[in-house]
RNA sequence: GGCAUCGUGGCCGAGUGGCUAGGCGCAGCUCUGCAAAAGCUUGUACAGCGGUUCGAAUCCGCUCGAUGCCUCCA
């Protein structure tokens, strides 16, 4: 029987603003749509800190055994700089100062993109669609729009009509704005354009002549609205309907309150039953801005190479440092905080090391089952990571006192206490064991249990020069021993 | 200016109308030749001011502060 028949998942929908028991709409089938980067420049640990989120919760999601299909664009056109005037596309200006081709651009971040996720150990989406891919089925939308009387065409450029939309929908209800009031805090300077009221966003958009991204449309050459890749594809390749849309909170207003618009004009019903946002990341308690110097690139976390962080910091730590928020909560970086993660996260990954040669016997100190469904309800509660990770923790407790002979645990328990603690840690959470124990490099594990051999002679004969000298010199090495009641074990840092 | 979210102990970060979050750090103890590791014990909280309630950090109001959005943005 799948996992989802017997655990009851629950999800904070932002369209509601509650909690909701989550059911899909075919049994055992999940569409999922998240927002992709637009990539123009590296990927930013922020963006990262959304992707993660849903990372973790398909990853959680299949774990409870449902097919889940998880599309995940990459925007490579459409996005503009600035608002009416010189309507230049993002990627179109970075090609320009960068001299190059604006697929070159496209290639460039796209590569990046994906080694960075790779580094945070990502699973692949099971669709990753480009915007440029899809520049037909968006145009095909527009017509509909257009049909149904939601749009206007002026000058070559095709505007969303806010106004006209909102009479007979609810434009606004996820970000919970009215339009009234959005009218009347119009800023002034609104620049000549040809949209009929500034609420109104461009669905295509007409390209001058010295615009390098174009396309052949009905309405003359030009490039999509920035809003309309999303409904294009998730509609595409998830149906009118689907479960779950995801994307980070600023994307909320007013980049998915348009989806709703063009697929409730197009489609004539909303597009999506679950509304999940995950929030912003900060660096020392401000936002991260490149403008500020508040501002660091994964790269620069792993290699260490920044004036922020005292060292270098492992994608397994960040992403556990992560995971220790819940993703609704906003996350603040520091120095102090990854520090604290790593030690943690040290810890935890000792004890999965410590757990595989634990002595059994022929009772459980231990309730296994219950701290099982306590990760569990956990992770149903909205995905509530740093609750589970608290749970895992309380197993770590368990598992060094039972090393320590303190407890015990049956041998049945213990392949139980495994699989559960391994199902968490690396399926769901999708850490990494990158902290070598004894099962790294066969070759540095023999020459340590060599010196740790040498080193309990020497203690042996109380030479304790020697034996300090041999742990001292290999703590400055990175490698740390352990001294237990079951003899000397070792960690490399 | 408008809308939204949030404000928890030395740091990070959950949660909740009355019952230990957890991690890191600090202190004491056990273990150790000494340490480290591990375990045990302990302290320091719920922005401020009012209100609702038998009882609120948890609900309501106001104030202050932070963050996000209002223009592309995860």
């Amino acid at each position: 029987m799948q996992l989802y028949k017997s655990q009851t998942l629950k999800v904070y929908n932002s369209l509601t603003g509650k909690k909701e028991v989550f059911k899909p709409i075919n049994e055992g089938h999940i569409g999922m749509y998240v927002c992709g980067p637009t990539v123009y420049s590296n990927v930013h640990l922020g963006n990262c800190r959304t992707f993660m989120s849903f990372d973790m919760i398909f990853r959680y999601l299949k774990h409870l055994g449902y097919k889940v299909r998880y599309v995940r664009n990459i925007t490579d056109a459409g996005h503009l700089v600035d608002d009416a005037e010189d309507g230049e596309d993002k990627i179109a200006k970075k090609a320009r100062l960068e001299q190059l081709e604006p697929m070159e651009v496209v290639q460039r971040y796209t590569v990046d993109f994906h080694n960075i996720l790779e580094k945070f150990n990502f699973l692949p989406p099971s669709i990753e669609p480009t915007a440029t891919g899809h520049i037909i089925e968006q145009i095909e939308i527009i017509k509909e729009i257009l049909d149904k009387g939601y749009a206007y065409e002026i000058n070559g450029s095709v505007y969303f009509d806010v106004k006209k939309f909102n009479e007979s929908h609810d434009y606004g209800k996820l970000s919970g704005r009215k339009l009234e009031d959005m009218i009347a805090n119009t800023r002034e300077l609104a620049a000549q354009d040809d949209k009929r009221s500034p609420q109104d966003f461009a669905l295509w958009k007409k390209a001058e002549p010295q615009h390098i991204m174009r396309w052949p449309s009905p309405w003359g050459d030009g490039f999509p609205g920035w809003h309309l890749e999303c409904t294009a594809m998730s509609t595409k390749y998830l149906g009118e309907t689907f479960d779950i849309h995801g994307g980070g909170m600023d994307l909320k207003f007013p980049h998915h309150e348009c989806e709703i618009a063009q697929s409730e004009a197009s489609h004539g019903h909303s597009p999506v039953n679950y509304w999940l946002h995950a929030n912003m990341l900060t660096l020392n308690g401000k936002k991260m801005a490149k403008s500020t110097g508040n501002n660091i690139l994964p790269g620069e976390i792993f290699s260490g190479e920044n004036k922020i962080l005292s060292k270098a910091f492992s994608p397994s730590v960040v992403r556990f440092f992560m995971m220790q928020a819940h993703y609704t909560s906003i996350l603040d970086l520091s120095n102090d905080a990854l520090l604290a993660s790593e030690k943690g996260y040290g810890k935890l990954m000792d004890a999965i090391e410590t757990l595989k040669g634990l002595d059994t016997g022929t009772s459980s100190d231990f309730q296994i089952l219950e701290w099982k469904q306590q990760c569990y309800d956990a992770m149903n509660d909205d995905f509530n990571t740093p609750i589970l990770i608290a749970n895992l923790f309380e197993a770590v407790k368990h598992i060094n006192l039972i090393k320590e002979g303190k407890e015990t645990i049956t041998n049945e328990d213990k392949e139980l206490l495994t699989q559960v603690i391994n199902a968490f840690v690396f399926d769901v959470l999708g850490l990494e064991n990158k902290s070598m124990g004894a099962n790294d490099s066969s070759k540095l594990s023999g020459v340590v249990e060599l010196l740790i051999e040498l080193r309990n002679d020497a203690r042996a004969n109380k030479d304790f020069a020697t034996s300090d000298k041999i742990r001292d010199q290999l703590t400055a090495l990175g490698i740390q021993l352990k001294d237990g009641k079951e003899g000397t074990t070792f960690s490399v840092s």
